[in-house]
DNA sequence: CGAGCTTACTCCATAATCAAACAAAGAAAC
DNA sequence: GTTTCTTTGTTTGATTATGGAGTAAGCTCG
């Protein structure tokens, strides 16, 4: 790969980012479309692309295929402009990954790691272990690190960045990750809640580009992230699409970690459900231990994932009425399994309007292993090439 | 006022835009605060100005006062450039008004009026109603007729523009309103539903703009409006926003008109409240009735108005959690009910998460009555001082 | 195989925008 | 009452973007 690194990323003009746009998205990949696509008059396209191409963004890559006359010239990002690392921080597994410029992953591994040992310890082993990835991945080694970009499964202020009251994250309170993880890499760090992250990676990984988008994360815990008209929303305060503590109608008085009873995430959330099969008398340790039991028909097992289904698809039929997704996508653990989504959707079409369930698609993750990390890579590429620059 | 009306909009430019919305906004009023607010340079802020001055749609009012040199030439919008005519359609009682281009309401009558007597009889009847109104208000009847912006008591479909399945309109669905009054006015209709209109005019009319809030209008029915990011969400499909016929968490099966039971609407809404105190033998025919007789401390009035604001605030509350709103502003004829709004709050703050109500403000609307014209005129002002134009 | 058509891209005179110097008008300091 | 500083607004080359004309390079069909 080359070496040879392009001029650090500074900030972008705007018309340069119109340029940047289209291309990063693959909406247009000659001259000729970008002129179409975004506005401008064709000789400022060929003035900014050549711009970006003496900057060392924008390479000419060979001829494409004549639609009737000449043959346009294709152009394409330079994806060796740099990498991003992008970690999913999950409660007992955490998961590293690397994200070129066009926003593939490019290289990932898995480590078992808990959240509970508290910021620094994590956070040392998870910069130890990027590290090591990225030496040992030769292809890459040799690129510019733009950033970090992290996911937590708790909330996290839109304002200062840190972790606010994490109901699965002891010792994490008020904690600021980007500050910890900025000073052991010296490279800047972003940090997201895990599901709205999910929900990016989703939007950006699937072909249904629908500008309305709910993701449900039901894994050991439940989270939601929210893309509206394309964006992410998280609410001023950055803790929009927190369900966990919703309550659900019609069920039993579960304690719950909030204080409260009958909470979305004290009765349907797979540590609930893990929770009720061992009570049960199940030999289980896992949901996925538990999902692999419901698919050996065990009855309990079976029960619990349906119920939790609809408890879960009672919630979001609020949801789908008030917002009006045009599309509703299951991620997390609990989506590999067939009960629960079928739980979900019966309890969806039950309880919602026609009108806001015609055209609603329910679909589980297009990459529900990999849409956290490439929602952080997104979450990064999107602001590195924004007005805003990182 | 003035007599010669400026020449018809077309279309502004984007820079012309930049310039008109600070001043629409009131964020500017000399030629040095639209260059620090737009960006632009001040020699272009004065050429952009000087084509509206020429184009008779801005001028200048005078010497500002100094603010520690030169005093500044203060500049306006011409609001005497047309008028807007607003119209509020409801169940039994539509609201006609007009509003300046300033956004002002500067007339308003109210009718009586069936909506289940149909479409055409109904909007011929508002139109002549409108047509009245405008030559009796002498200062305005000379202005150009911009156009006409309706809100009606139902889902209004993005794409097309029609209204469906109204489930309070008998007679309506598919009902193309902005065809059927251009025909008779021969201006450019636009149309909405009521609740997001109203959600826009509260937006419009308070100091506080927060921007993300959740309008719910509690009158004879129950409907709500979104705002997101300072503007009006609809969902792709026009619906989003609809609560009407969310099932109450632990309320008793009453049926609904939509086929379902323990819908929002059967046992919150005005209509159904009126229904049971007059099965419970008291003489009340209006919502106003019961809200009168709970201020005289009847105890099933009273009682029913707590446990609707209960109900509602249940709803809300996983709402809230979800969408994590700044500002809930309760209007509708409910919203004038102390208990009504007291339940709405204490059922918010129990059911919710402290990090989603710590922020948040519940309030009632700011012009109850006005807030539904305000934003058909906020709607249809919104567009034409857009690129997209009307 | 070439005339005519389509698509892709470039060149250039015109128009728009900008930064910076300048002018106007007032406030504050001495 | 003069000097100096602030704020507002205009004028002036220099820069930048634009749209249309022109060029390049393919297709298609007689």
């Amino acid at each position: 790969m080359a070496s040879r690194v392009p001029p650090s990323f500074t900030r972008f003009s705007a018309q340069n980012l119109a340029i940047l746009g289209p291309l990063r998205a693959g909406l247009a990949d000659s001259k000729a479309d970008l002129a179409k696509i975004t506005g401008l008059s064709p000789s400022t396209v060929t003035a900014r692309v050549d711009e970006l191409i003496g900057l060392g963004h924008v390479i000419e890559v060979g001829d494409g295929v004549s639609r009737g006359g000449r043959r346009p010239r294709r152009l394409a990002l330079r994806h060796d402009g740099g990498i991003v690392g992008c970690i999913d921080l999950g409660i007992d597994r955490t998961s590293i990954g690397l994200v070129d410029l066009s926003g593939q992953l490019v290289a990932r591994i898995d480590i078992e790691l808990d959240v509970a040992a508290g910021p620094h310890p994590v956070l040392q082993r998870v910069w130890a272990e990027f590290e090591t990835m990225l030496a040992e991945s030769t292809a890459y080694s040799q690129l510019l690190l733009r950033g970090l970009s992290v996911g937590v499964p708790g909330p996290v202020s839109a304002e200062t960045g840190r972790v606010i009251a994490p109901s699965r994250m002891p010792g994490w309170n008020g904690i600021d990750v980007a500050q910890i993880l900025g000073a052991l890499a010296g490279v800047p760090v972003l940090v997201n809640n895990d599901a709205n992250l999910m929900a990016l990676g989703e939007y950006a990984a699937s072909d249904r580009r629908e500008p309305d988008q709910v993701f449900v994360k039901a894994g050991s815990g439940i989270g939601c992230g929210i893309i509206a008209r394309g964006e992410l929303f998280t609410g001023s305060r950055g803790a929009a699409g927190d369900i966990s503590h919703v309550s659900v109608p019609g069920a039993p008085p579960v304690a719950c970690s909030c204080g409260r009873t009958g909470c979305l995430d004290a009765l349907a959330s797979g540590n609930a459900l893990v929770r009720e099969l061992q009570a049960a008398g199940r030999e289980v340790a896992t949901v996925e231990d538990m999902i692999a039991l419901a698919r050996d028909a065990d009855p309990v097992a079976t029960r619990l994932l349906r119920e939790a289904g609809s408890m879960t698809g009672g919630v979001l039929a609020t949801i789908v009425n008030f917002f009006n997704p045009d599309r509703l996508v299951l991620g997390g653990v609990l989506s590999q399994s067939e009960v629960f989504v079928t739980g979900v959707r019966a309890m969806l079409y039950a309880e919602c309007l026609p009108l806001a369930t015609d055209r609603l698609t329910i679909a589980t993750a297009t990459r529900p292993d990999d849409c956290g990390l490439l929602g952080a890579g997104t979450v990064f590429l999107d602001r590195m090439f924004s007005l805003q620059g990182i």
